[in-house]
DNA sequence: GCTGATTGTCTTTTT
DNA sequence: GACAATCAGC
C-alpha cells in the first residue's frame, strides 16, 4: 500500500510538492498532521531526503511527541533520526553544541518561572520596589515582551527616561538581564534570543546548521512570532521550507505571535507553493456549520470555508445552568450518562477559558465518581514537592572541576536550605549571602566556609552540608532514584510531608520517583546531569496515556488534539470571551477571543456540548450572561436545554434588576441551599462580620444581597426599584437577614 | 529571630 | 483558593 492512498487530492499534491517552498493553508480538522507526517515519511521513503537531515517543528511536545509516533509507525525504526521537537528543545540542542562561542558553558542552566520570579524578589527588595505597585506576572510579562522583541535594557532605559514608572520597569529588566548573566543561566526567551545571535551574527556556525537540514517543516505557523520566524528563516537557508497553519487559528497573538508572517509567507519565499485543505474529516456537520458561522463574524480575515462530508445529524447541545454550582454539575451528571450508556471516559472532553474554572468541574467530578485527569494549571514540575526533591538533586549535581561560579546553584539553596524547617529564617539567610558575595561565591560554598545563626541553627546546618557532601560521593554508585529517595528520607522530607498529612505530596513524589526510573530504564548512559537537562524543557512528566478518564484542559492546552465528545464550560461573558483581555486589547483581542471558541469548538469529533450558568458571579463581580458566541451560532443547529438564556448585552451594572436576581437564589435548591449554609457557618466563625453573598436586610430599601465589600463600605444589590446601593457595612439601619 | 496564624490581594492563555 | 505580607507569640 502506498504512503499516499489515504490522502484527497490536495494533500497529496502538499506531500508531493518537494521542489519549492511550500505553504499549507490547513482548516481546522483537515488532516494537517497526517500531511506533515505522511510529507516527511515520503521524502525518506522515496530517497529524497536523510532521514536526519528532515527537521520539524510543533508547538508542544505534546505534538512533538505525537508527531514522532506516527512516523515511527510508517517509516519504522528509521524514523529515529528525523528530527522532531519543539523550538525551544531544537534551541536548546543547538545552544549545548555551539553556546561556548557566546562565552556560556555548554551546561548552562535554564530557569523556570519560579526561578525568575526569586530574581525578581531580590531585585524588588534590592531596587526597593513595591509588588503591590509592580506585580511579579506583570514584571515578567514586560521582561519578555522586551527580550522577544530583541529591546535590551539599556534601549528600554532610554526609551523609558523621564517616565518613572517605565523606568523603574527597565530598571528592574536591567537587573534581571544582570541576574542571569551573573548565574550563567537562559530562561525560555533566552534560548530562543542566543540561537538568534549565534546564526545570525556566526557564519561559519550559521552554514553549519544550514547543510544540516534540506526539509524544514513548522507545524502551527499561524502561532509563531518574529523571533522564531527569524531563526527559522536563518535555518532554512539551504534547504526547502514547509508551513503549515490555519490564520482562524491564531490564539497566542498575546505571545507576540504574528498572523501576518503566514499571510505574507510568499514575499519572503518567492516562488513558493500554496495549498489549501479546506475539507473536514472531524466534526459532525451541525458542530462545523456553527464553528463557520461564529468565525464569519470576525472582521480581520480571510474568508475560507471549511465543508465536510459527514452525516451526522447530532446538533450542538447548549445548557444554561441557573447558577455557578449547577453548571459544573450538569457537566458531569451528563458525562456519567453517557458513560452509562457505553461512551468511554477517555472519549470525552472538558475545555475552559482559564485554569482556575476546573475547580468547580474537580469537585463535581469527585461527587459523581467520574475519573478525570487536569492538564495544565499547576504543572507537575512546578508543584512546590517536585521542586523542592529536584533542587535537593540539582544541589548533588557535580561539576566542580569546571571554573565556572555555579552562582544558579544560589535558588537552588534558597529553596531548600529551610525545607524541611531547620531554623534558617531571613535574618541568618542575609548574613550568609553577606558574607558569600563579600566573598564572591555562592551560598552552598558560604556553608562550606563559615557556620551561621545561633548555636541550634549552626548544628542544624553543619548537619545539611555534611549530608549533601555525603550523598555528592554517592551520585556515581546509586541510580538517580534510590539517591533521591534515600537523600529525602535523610533530611527529613518524607517525615516532615506525613506530619502534615500532605499525603497527595507524598504521592507527587513517588510519582516523580517513578518518573526518574523510567527515564533511567530508557537512558542507561544517562546520568544526573542528563536527567536534570532533559527535564528543565518539560512542564509535565511523562503523562500516562490516554488512560480511561476525562481529560479537562484549557482551550489552550487542547490545541492541535480532538475528542469524539467535548464540553465547552463556563461559556459567560467576561470569562469567555475574556473581560480583561478586551480591555487590554479591545476588537483584535475580542477577535482573538473568538478564534478560540472557534478552536474549541472544532475540537469536537461527533458531539459538542456547550454550557454556561447565570446568576451572580463573585469572580466577575456581577450577573452572568451567556456569551455573546453561543448567540453567534444559528439556531438550527442548537438544542437548547437548561435555563433559558438571557441576553447576553442588556445586562451592565446600569440596568442591574435586583427582583431578577434575588430571584434566582437558589433558596429552594437543596444542592444550593448547602452551599450557602457552608458559607453562613463560615461567616458565624468571623466575628459576624458581613462578607459578600450576605442577605441583609435594610430598614428602608427592604432585602437585598451583598455584592462587594471594600474596607467597611458594603455595595448592596436591593429590589430593582433602589438598585444596587453602597452603604456602611455597620451602619445600624442594615442587619444581616 | 523564627514560627504559625491571619488578613488581604488577585487569578488569561504557555515554552 | 493560592500566596504574600503582616502580626503576635515563643
Amino acid at each position: 500500500m502506498s504512503l499516499l492512498d489515504n490522502l484527497n487530492e490536495n494533500q497529496k499534491e502538499a506531500v508531493l510538492c518537494t521542489d519549492r517552498h511550500l505553504r499549507i493553508i490547513a482548516g481546522a480538522g483537515s488532516g494537517k498532521t497526517r500531511v506533515i507526517t505522511t510529507r516527511i515519511a515520503y521524502l525518506i521513503q522515496e530517497g529524497l531526503a536523510y532521514p536526519n537531515r528532515v527537521l520539524a517543528i510543533t508547538f508542544t511536545n505534546k505534538a512533538a511527541n505525537e508527531m514522532k509516533e506516527r512516523v515511527q509507525q510508517m517509516l519504522g525504526p528509521m524514523s529515529t533520526t528525523v528530527q522532531i521537537s519543539t523550538i525551544h528543545s531544537f534551541c536548546v540542542r543547538l545552544l549545548r553544541e555551539d553556546i561556548h562561542e557566546l562565552g556560556y558553558p555548554r551546561n548552562f542552566t535554564i530557569l523556570d518561572s519560579d526561578d525568575q520570579k526569586s530574581i525578581l524578589k531580590k531585585a524588588y527588595k534590592e531596587l526597593q520596589i513595591d509588588v503591590k505597585a509592580y506585580s511579579y506576572g506583570a514584571m515578567i510579562g514586560y521582561i519578555s515582551n522586551n527580550k522577544t522583541a530583541l529591546i535590551t535594557a539599556e534601549m528600554a532605559k532610554k526609551s523609558a527616561s523621564g517616565w518613572s514608572y517605565e523606568e523603574t520597569r527597565a530598571n528592574v529588566y536591567a537587573y534581571y538581564e544582570a541576574a542571569l548573566k551573573d548565574m550563567m543561566a537562559l530562561d525560555f526567551d533566552d534560548l530562543l534570543i542566543f540561537t538568534y545571535h549565534l546564526l545570525s551574527g556566526n557564519e561559519a556556525i550559521r552554514e553549519k546548521w544550514q547543510r544540516r537540514f534540506s526539509f524544514l517543516h513548522v507545524d502551527e505557523f499561524q502561532d509563531v512570532d518574529a523571533l522564531q520566524y527569524h531563526i527559522v528563516k536563518l535555518l532554512s537557508g539551504k534547504g526547502l521550507l514547509c508551513v503549515v497553519g490555519d490564520p482562524d487559528q491564531t490564539i497566542y497573538t498575546w505571545r507576540g505571535a504574528q498572523v501576518d508572517i503566514i499571510m505574507n509567507f510568499e514575499k519572503d519565499f518567492p516562488g513558493c507553493k500554496t495549498v489549501v485543505l479546506n475539507e473536514n474529516y472531524r466534526s459532525a456537520a451541525a458542530i462545523l456549520a456553527g464553528a463557520n458561522a461564529l468565525i464569519k463574524n470576525n472582521r480581520n480575515r480571510i474568508d475560507k470555508d471549511l465543508f465536510t462530508r459527514n452525516q451526522s445529524d447530532a446538533k450542538i447541545v447548549h445548557f444554561s445552568a441557573m447558577d455557578e454550582a449547577n453548571e459544573p454539575v450538569w457537566v458531569a451528571a451528563r458525562i456519567k450518562a453517557m458513560h452509562t450508556s457505553g461512551i468511554a471516559y477517555r472519549d470525552m472532553a472538558v475545555l475552559y477559558r482559564s485554569n482556575f474554572l476546573s475547580r468547580g468541574l474537580e469537585k463535581a467530578f469527585l461527587e459523581a465518581n467520574i475519573p478525570y485527569r487536569i492538564y495544565g494549571g499547576i504543572r507537575f514540575y512546578d508543584r512546590a514537592e517536585i521542586k523542592d526533591a529536584l533542587s535537593y538533586l540539582r544541589l548533588l549535581a557535580a561539576k566542580n572541576e569546571i571554573d565556572e561560579k555555579e552562582m544558579w546553584k544560589n535558588l537552588v539553596i534558597q529553596r531548600v536550605i529551610n525545607t524541611p524547617k531547620r531554623g534558617v529564617g531571613a535574618k541568618t539567610l542575609e548574613q550568609i549571602e553577606a558574607y558569600a558575595s563579600l566573598n564572591q561565591i555562592n551560598l552552598y560554598e558560604a556553608l562550606k566556609q563559615e557556620t551561621f545563626g545561633t548555636a541550634k541553627v549552626k548544628r542544624a546546618l553543619c548537619e545539611f552540608v555534611d549530608i549533601i557532601e555525603r550523598y555528592r560521593e554517592l551520585v556515581k554508585e546509586y541510580s538517580i532514584m534510590t539517591l533521591l529517595q534515600k537523600l529525602l528520607e535523610e533530611v527529613g522530607y518524607f517525615d516532615m510531608l506525613q506530619e502534615s498529612k500532605e499525603i497527595e505530596r507524598l504521592e507527587n513524589i513517588k510519582e516523580l520517583l517513578h518518573d526518574i526510573d523510567q527515564f533511567e530504564q530508557n537512558n542507561h548512559e544517562g546520568g544526573l546531569d542528563e536527567y536534570l537537562q532533559m527535564i528543565s524543557l518539560y512542564s509535565d512528566a511523562n503523562q500516562q496515556e490516554r488512560g480511561e478518564f476525562v481529560q479537562l484542559m484549557t482551550i489552550h492546552a487542547a490545541k492541535g488534539l480532538e475528542f469524539d465528545n467535548v464540553f465547552v464550560y463556563n461559556v459567560c461573558e467576561g470569562i469567555f470571551p475574556n473581560e480583561r483581555s478586551i480591555a487590554e486589547g479591545g476588537q483584535p483581542a475580542l477577535e482573538e477571543e473568538r478564534r478560540l471558541a472557534y478552536v474549541a469548538f472544532t475540537r469536537a469529533k461527533k458531539q459538542l456540548f456547550i454550557s454556561d450558568s447565570q446568576g451572580y458571579s463573585y469572580v466577575l463581580d456581577k450577573i452572568k450572561t451567556t456569551s455573546r458566541f453561543v448567540r453567534e451560532l444559528p439556531e438550527e443547529y442548537i438544542e437548547e436545554v437548561g435555563a433559558k438564556p438571557r441576553n447576553a448585552f442588556s445586562s451592565d451594572t446600569d440596568t442591574f434588576n435586583g427582583r431578577d436576581f434575588l430571584s434566582q437564589l437558589p433558596i429552594n435548591d437543596n444542592e444550593q441551599d448547602r452551599v450557602y449554609k457552608e458559607d453562613t457557618v463560615k461567616v458565624k466563625k468571623k466575628k459576624d462580620k458581613l462578607c459578600k453573598g450576605d442577605l441583609v436586610i435594610h430598614s428602608v430599601f427592604g432585602e437585598g444581597i451583598v455584592i462587594a465589600i471594600t474596607d467597611d463600605l458594603a455595595s448592596i444589590a436591593f429590589d430593582k426599584r433602589y438598585g444596587i446601593r453602597k452603604i456602611m457595612a455597620s451602619h445600624p439601619s442594615l442587619s444581616k437577614k
